[in-house]
DNA sequence: GAACACTGTTCCTATATACGAACAACAAGG
DNA sequence: CCTTGTTGTTCGTATATAGGAACAGTGTTC
């Protein structure tokens, strides 16, 4: 449990997750001044790892870019268990009857991971995909899962006291957003509306299992698709998918390996 | 280009390897044992990567899973690029007038790593998750890869000359393979029959730019359903498929990272 | 309840790795 | 053509890391 640093790691950790945040590759040289790490000691790490496939190193181009390996070994995470089969089972019903998108996801720290949807029968495009993190203050399900949190301990999580915002709706401070998180656990339902991408609203709920928090799931819809009726309609199937939804994770609760953090 | 085994690199990824291949998590001391490294040695690396969340530690079992991050920087892999998108699009297409699945797949040393697929229309439930690998060879789209190799180019890919079988029907020596690799040549076609799931049928063909052989793509078709009616039909909307995601990569070559091999 | 098997943890030094500097190879610019 | 800028590569030693052995919990067995 002790939190030992151990240099190496980290530093491969960060040359993977430097070449992950560009578009167009690295060099050796670009890595050793971002990354402050001697070209030499650079060197052996990215020859280990182009070997195992988790880098490539184009010649022609002199830059090193993510190899198939990472993406193997990144949808293991996700393949070795059929628990999210499962609830993209259910959440394809209500993309179904609703023609919206329904997002699911987990807390990663301050952020929401977002690892499934459903969007069979949607009008529009992806805006997103799987893998991706957004603050968790600026998404319906990301405030759902923050809602379990009491007002100390949002404050703990956000010591600066300002959240940078995403789009003009996005909440800016942690007051305000405390305000929201009394709301969500007082009703069970969590908004958005537009605070992370402009024109879209959410309805979401928090996934409950045994008194704790798992996952959040939304539903989210074009702003001028949405009226208060279809709201109504939303909040009904949402709730009735989350029922759903904890009952198969509670019957696997072996299988939930998405949130290291409440299961410790 | 050099060799340099760098020896912590490898035990990291050989780590985060053995903690994926198994689904029910894995304790230090398995890992020490399995991996033939001292517990002392292994331990701060654990630490680290589950304090950066490629790794999970469950003290409860006393075991530790894959972390959230791992499926972060693997779908970096394809996200950062939209051109699999466009991909997916015209494989959509084939789907919606066949109602049969397709597949998308590069080379990864002798194996065959499916990247992305069509199912939205298609009567039966995923055999399959992208991320996936399998003996190319086995593999419709993987024999259609390996067609750009001459015999001899083949013998030096499986010097042993034996292939592992995964069903009766799979090829079972280098000499059968480049006899269906000579007729895939002529023809421009490759065909799975049950060689790595009991009772699928494949076509397949390959995606060639610049005289470079870059992807393979196949459609795979449940026995019964397989004519040789509906054979001509696949053929000719695979072909034009093929034609389409060519033109595609072609107009995109910088986006294309998905094999490092043949771009060097 | 003592003995054992199993976890993970800590310590200290032998040893493998990291790093500065020097080198090579190539391109751009004057 | 020489300069100055890239790029990656190679060395030898200073230094950080690795690993044996001992320790500390927890659960099971007899």
């Amino acid at each position: 449990m002790g939190s030992s640093d151990h240099r190496t790691t980290a530093r491969i950790l960060d040359i993977l997750e430097t070449i992950a945040s560009v578009q167009d590759g690295v060099s050796l040289s670009d890595l050793s001044r971002s990354l402050a790490i001697p070209k030499s000691s650079l060197h052996p790490l990215l020859c280990t790892l182009a070997e195992r496939r988790y880098l490539h190193y184009l010649q022609r181009e002199e830059r090193y870019y993510l190899g198939e390996n990472v993406f193997v070994l990144g949808n293991k995470y996700v393949n070795n268990h059929d628990i999210l089969e499962q609830i993209k089972d259910v959440m394809q019903q209500v993309n179904q009857s609703t023609g919206e998108t329904l997002y699911f996801g987990v807390l990663s720290k301050r952020d929401v991971l977002y690892l499934a949807k459903a969007d069979l029968h949607s009008q529009f495009r992806v805006v997103s995909n799987p893998g991706n993190k957004l603050p968790a203050y600026s998404t319906g399900y990301g405030k759902a899962l923050l809602s379990q949190f009491m007002p100390d301990q949002i404050h703990s999580l956000y010591p600066e006291g300002d959240l940078k915002p995403l789009t003009p709706q996005t909440v800016r401070n942690v007051e305000q957003l405390n305000v929201q998180l009394e709301g969500i656990r007082a009703t069970g339902f969590a908004y958005e509306k537009g605070e992370s991408t402009t024109g879209i609203q959410c309805v979401a709920v928090a996934i409950k299992v045994e008194g704790q928090v798992l996952a959040g799931m939304s539903i989210a819809v074009p702003e001028f698709r949405y009226t208060k009726e279809r709201e109504e309609q939303f909040k009904t199937l949402l709730d009735d998918a989350r029922a759903q939804i904890q009952r198969i994770i509670a019957g696997n609760r072996s299988q939930w390996i998405y949130s290291g953090e409440y299961n410790r």
